[in-house]
DNA sequence: CTGAAAGCGCTTACAG
DNA sequence: CTGAAAGCGCTTACAG
C-alpha cells in the first residue's frame, strides 16, 4: 500500500508523450486522430507500470459519478427481498456503475442524512427501495428522477416499479376456480398494506369472472405469520361442512404454512381435502412444504433490474411526466397444493 | 438539479473571507485560532446558501476515502446472511463511512475486476464476506488489511471472523445430553463444508465429556435441505427400536424441518418421542415450526459489526501479525423441540 | 488571525 | 497530430 499508485503523468513520461495524449488514447475518444504508433507506446507504458485511472479525479473533473445510491427503508433487513438488491447491483455493475447501499431503518431523519451524505459524494442517481410494497411519502432531498422500487411515492410523478399484486391474486383465484372450487377463502394480512388491497381486488375480479358471489365471511384478516395462518385457517376449517371453504388463498407463504398446520391438526389432507395457494414463493419455504406449495411469486429480481435500467436508461428516456408505476407480473408457480375440491 | 451546488468559494465570498478560512472553520481544525465572530459569519453564510462540501474533491486532496468496499461471493444471494450486510452497513454509517456493495457471484475474474474498480474509486478498505463459513483462497488484489467475514483465507495472516461452530455444536449436544439422551444422531451436510467439520468436532467433544462413545452409524450425511433431512431422519427412525437415536442434531434448520416431517409421517411426536436441535436459527423457519425449534443461532449481525470495527478500529490496531480468526459465539436458542427421551 | 498559492489526478477546450 | 494551460472543489503548508 505505501507505494503510491502511478499517475497519468508517469505513463506520459514513460511513453514520451504528454498527459493530454495519454488521456486521449486511454479514453479512446472518437474524434482524436492518433497514430497507432503513439497509441501503442501509451498502452504499453500504462500496462508496464500498471496504471489505472483515479476515478475520483476523473469524476471531479467531469462531474460525473459512476455511482448509484441505493437507499432503502430496511430492505437488507428482510432476508426476503434481497434479490432486489442483488439484481440491482448486477445491473449496475454491468453498466459500469457501483452501488452505494444504505438502509435507513425507516427513520426519516436518517434518511435525510443519508441522502445528504450521498449527494456530497456526488452521487446523483438514486433508487429508493422498500421491502414491502408500499406507498411512501416523498423522501426529502431525493432528486426528481429517483426510481422507486417496490414502492411508489404518494403523489405519483416519479418512476416506480411495483409487483402486480392484483393480477397475481387473480391468477391464484383462477387456479382454484379452474380446479372446481367455489367456496374460496382469502386469509389476508390484518395490517392491510398496499398489497392487501390490491390482492383483494384481484380476488373479487376472478370470482366475478366466474360468476361466484363473494362471501364476506370468507375474507378474514390475521397476522401474516404461521401462527396467524394456523388460527385463521383453523377457524375456517371448523365451520359447518356446507359452509366450509375448500380453497384457500393465503396472503403469504407463511400464512399458508400455518394453514397447512391447521389442516393437519384436523386430519385434513392437502390437496385432497383442501387446496391452498400462497404468495411470495418464499425461498426455503414454499418449495419445501409438504406438499410443495402452489404460490404466486414476487418478481424481486425483475423489479431490481428494471429500477436500474430505468435509472440508467437511454438519455432523456424520462421526460418528467407523471408516469404510472410499472406493474411487474407475479407469476403463478404451480406445485402440489391445489387439486379438485373433495366429493 | 441543474442548479449547481454552492462551492466553498461561494461561502467565502458571502462571508467576506478566504476559502482557506472557510475550510478551516468548517473542518474545525484543532490548531486554528479563529475568532468567534469570523466563525459565526462563515457558519451563517454556509447555512444560508446550503453549502455542503464535495466529498470527492476533499478525498482527492486528502487521499482519504470515507468508503469501504464490501465484496462478497454471493452473500446478497442468500436471504439468509443479509444480517451481516445490514450490521456492517450500520456500523460503517455510524463511523461516517459508506459501503460499496458488490457481489461477484463467486467468479474469480469478476472478483478481480471488482477489486480493481473499487481501488480506482480510491476505496482502500475492504471486507471480504462469504455467505457460508468458508476457507477461501486469497482474493487477488485485496490489500493486506482486508477483513474476512464469515470466512478465513487459506494461509491465515489476515483478520477474520467466523462463527464458533465447534462450540455451537457442543452446546447443542450438551442440551440433548442434559435432557438424558444418549443415542444422539448428527444429520450432517454431505458437502462437508468448513462448518461441518467443526460441528462434528463439537459433537464429539460433548459426547466425550459425558463418556458416551460415538456410534459412527449415527453420523449421517445428506443434502442440507428439507428433503435431505426427511430422508436421513426417516432412515434413522426406521432402525430397530433399541438402536434408534432419540436425539437429533441437524446441520441446519431446514434439515430439522425435514426431520420433523419424517417423524410426523411415522406418528412420532416432537419432543415426546424424539428431540431435535437445528442450526442457524433461520428466520421464518426455526421459530415457526411446530413445535418451535430449539436451535443454534449464527451470529451474523455480530460478525458483520465486528468486521467493520476491526477494519476501522483504532489506528495501528492491526500490527500485521498472523492473527487467528475470531470465533464468534453461536448461542443456543431454547424452544420446544427438546425433551427427555421416551420411556 | 488570515490569505495566496500549490497541488490532489484527471479532462478538455484551445493553439499550433 | 500533440502539448500547455486551465480548472473540477477542496486542503494545507507557508507567509505575513
Amino acid at each position: 500500500m505505501p507505494v503510491r499508485r502511478p499517475r497519468i503523468k508517469d505513463v506520459a513520461e514513460r511513453a514520451g508523450v504528454s498527459p493530454t495524449t495519454v488521456s486521449l488514447v486511454l479514453n479512446s475518444r472518437p474524434g482524436a486522430r492518433i497514430p497507432d504508433d503513439t497509441r501503442d507506446r501509451v498502452h504499453r507504458a500504462a500496462a508496464e507500470i500498471g496504471y489505472t485511472p483515479n476515478t475520483l479525479a476523473r469524476n471531479l473533473r467531469t462531474r460525473g459519478s459512476q455511482t448509484i445510491g441505493f437507499v432503502s427503508d430496511e430492505i437488507t433487513t428482510t432476508p426476503f427481498a434481497v434479490r432486489m438488491v442483488e439484481a440491482a447491483q448486477e445491473a449496475a455493475w454491468a453498466r459500469g456503475y457501483l452501488l452505494f447501499l444504505v438502509n435507513t431503518g425507516g427513520s426519516a431523519e436518517t434518511e435525510r442524512a443519508t441522502v445528504e451524505a450521498l449527494l456530497q459524494q456526488q452521487v446523483d442517481r438514486f433508487v429508493y427501495a422498500c421491502m414491502w410494497h408500499r406507498v411512501v411519502p416523498l423522501p426529502v432531498g431525493l432528486p426528481t428522477d429517483t426510481v422507486f422500487l417496490n414502492a411508489r411515492p404518494v403523489g405519483g410523478g416519479h418512476r416506480a416499479v411495483v409487483p402486480d399484486d392484483r393480477a397475481g391474486a387473480r391468477a391464484a383465484i383462477r387456479e382454484l376456480l379452474a380446479h372446481g372450487h367455489r367456496r374460496i377463502a382469502f386469509i389476508d394480512d390484518e395490517l392491510a398494506p398496499e398489497a392487501s388491497g390490491l390482492r383483494l381486488l384481484g380476488y373479487h375480479d376472478a370470482l366475478a369472472e366466474h360468476g361466484v358471489a363473494p362471501d364476506p365471511a370468507l375474507h378474514v384478516r390475521t397476522s401474516a405469520s404461521t401462527r396467524g395462518g394456523a388460527a385463521a385457517g383453523g377457524a375456517l376449517f371448523d365451520r359447518p361442512a356446507a359452509e366450509r371453504p375448500t380453497g384457500f388463498f393465503c396472503f403469504n407463504d407463511r400464512v399458508a404454512m400455518g394453514a397447512y398446520r391447521a389442516a393437519r391438526h384436523r386430519g385434513l389432507r392437502v390437496p385432497e381435502d383442501v387446496s391452498i395457494v400462497g404468495y411470495d414463493d418464499q425461498e426455503f419455504i414454499a418449495a419445501e412444504l409438504d406438499p410443495p406449495l402452489t404460490t404466486v411469486a414476487l418478481p424481486h429480481r425483475e423489479m431490481g433490474r428494471w429500477a436500474i435500467e430505468a435509472l440508467l436508461g437511454p438519455e432523456g428516456s424520462h421526460d418528467g411526466r407523471t408516469d404510472e408505476p410499472v406493474l411487474m407480473p407475479c407469476p403463478l408457480i404451480r406445485r402440489e397444493s391445489v387439486g379438485p375440491p373433495p366429493g
